[in-house]
RNA sequence: GGAACCAUCGCCAAGUUGGUAAGGCCGCAGCCUGCAAAGCUGCUAUUCGCCGGUUCGAGUCCGGCUGGUUCCUCCA
């Protein structure tokens, strides 16, 4: 509270703040040239033809509450200078980024992100009183997000369309769902669905098959080349896309190579240090492989399982090919996939 | 009513000094397999919502239209 009615009283010092009446301190966005840029809004005085009607004491209808005066009753209220009352819905922020961050004399903070609903106008008001009471820059690079929408609609309580995070993650691992939040640039609306998430899914799949080709072993240096590809595609304003791209390639070179050359030490040492490299920059790809396709498979479960590969692998051995698929097609049935491979046979969930 | 952002292959999605369309899913063909699955290879947008304009050249710039999302009041 003290940092933000000392923000208040020098913007009031330096005339970038007056006080209305009944004790509101409101900004006047007419001293701030800067004022609009973050959002670009243009300055325009036909504000009449919003449909908001405006507190007539404002100079300009763009000038925002700084501090809001008591109503009294069971209104929450706090003594300051100006009046009694609560700070507006801005300030607060300002006062706290300027408290708590030093800054390099030009910007008091590097990124400062937010929702696409906060561009305007708290972003803008948040900026300009800063900039008014500072003298400089609150932050050099504003970045907004889209927003989440289910099945086309954006998600709230009132829509009933939200869902929870620990729902989701009974049924998928965590790291589908970060790969699949994470998959579509930040800035652009997200359309939430299972088909979509199942994509991303399998993209992931593929990723963590790879690692079981390449278990055993341990990592040793990071490819360059895929580095510095991976580390250009994040540093331009995050292009997940082309990052994910990236590790497409990577993982498919990788598995046409060992088709080529199973055994190949270090080709298997490189890619897995290249996946730990994609674990530590985008935090998916750092589990153990086998556990990651067996979410969801209980102990109980899992030993019916080994039981009935068990029996396949007889039936396989006797060439009764018909007993073998019946067991793979009951297996198949409750979610599970098998695949043979030199190593013997492996299941995963799906 | 005003403003901002967005609109790219069936689906998801890159493409910011204009120079001739990444990647993934799906699908098709092939290799592999007892058959599959997995993996690999090849193929799959003369075209970027629509209409004009600028330019030697536009998905990329400008204008208009259509569609979608968001903001323009209080609370944060």
């Amino acid at each position: 509270m003290d940092a933000i009615e000392q923000m208040i009283e020098r913007l009031i010092d330096k005339d970038c703040a007056y006080v209305v009446s009944n004790g509101d301190v409101y900004f006047d966005t007419s001293k701030d040239p800067h004022y609009g840029e973050i959002s670009h809004k243009v300055h325009d005085d036909e504000e009449n033809l919003s449909r908001v009607v405006h507190n007539s004491e404002k100079r300009n209808p763009k000038d925002f509450a700084l501090w809001k005066a008591c109503k009294g009753g069971e209104d929450i209220c706090f003594d300051a200078p100006f009046s009694k009352g609560r700070p507006g819905w801005h300030i607060e922020c300002s006062a706290m980024i300027e408290k708590h961050f030093e800054g390099d004399g030009t910007y008091s903070i590097d990124i400062h992100g937010g929702g696409a609903d906060l561009l305007f106008p708290h972003h803008e008001n948040e900026a300009a009183q800063s900039r008014c009471a500072t003298g400089h820059e609150l932050a050099k690079y504003w970045m907004h997000n889209g927003f989440v929408q289910i099945d086309g609609e954006k998600m709230s309580k009132s829509l009933g369309n939200s869902f929870f995070l620990k729902d989701a993650l009974k049924v998928y691992d965590g790291e589908v769902l970060r790969y699949y939040l994470n998959s579509v640039h930040y800035r652009n609306d997200f359309n939430f669905n299972e088909e979509d998430l199942l994509t991303a899914k399998k993209r992931l799949d593929k990723l963590y098959r790879l690692k079981k080709r390449l278990l055993p072993g341990k990592a040793s240096a990071v490819n360059k080349d895929f580095k510095a590809a991976l580390l250009e595609a994040m540093a331009d304003d995050l292009n997940i896309s082309v990052a994910l791209a990236h590790i497409d390639e990577m993982i498919a070179n990788a598995n046409e190579q060992l088709d080529a050359n199973p055994k190949d030490k270090a080709l298997k040492k490189e890619t897995l240090a290249n996946l730990e490299f994609v674990d530590t920059l985008l935090g998916f790809g750092g589990k153990e492989p086998y556990s990651y396709f067996q979410i969801g498979v209980d102990e109980d479960l899992k030993a019916q399982i080994e039981e009935k590969l068990q029996k396949r692998a007889n039936a396989k051995a006797a060439k009764d090919f018909a007993t073998s698929d019946a067991i793979r097609d009951e297996l198949t049935a409750i979610g599970i996939a098998i695949m043979d491979t030199p190593e013997g046979t492996v299941w995963e969930k799906i």
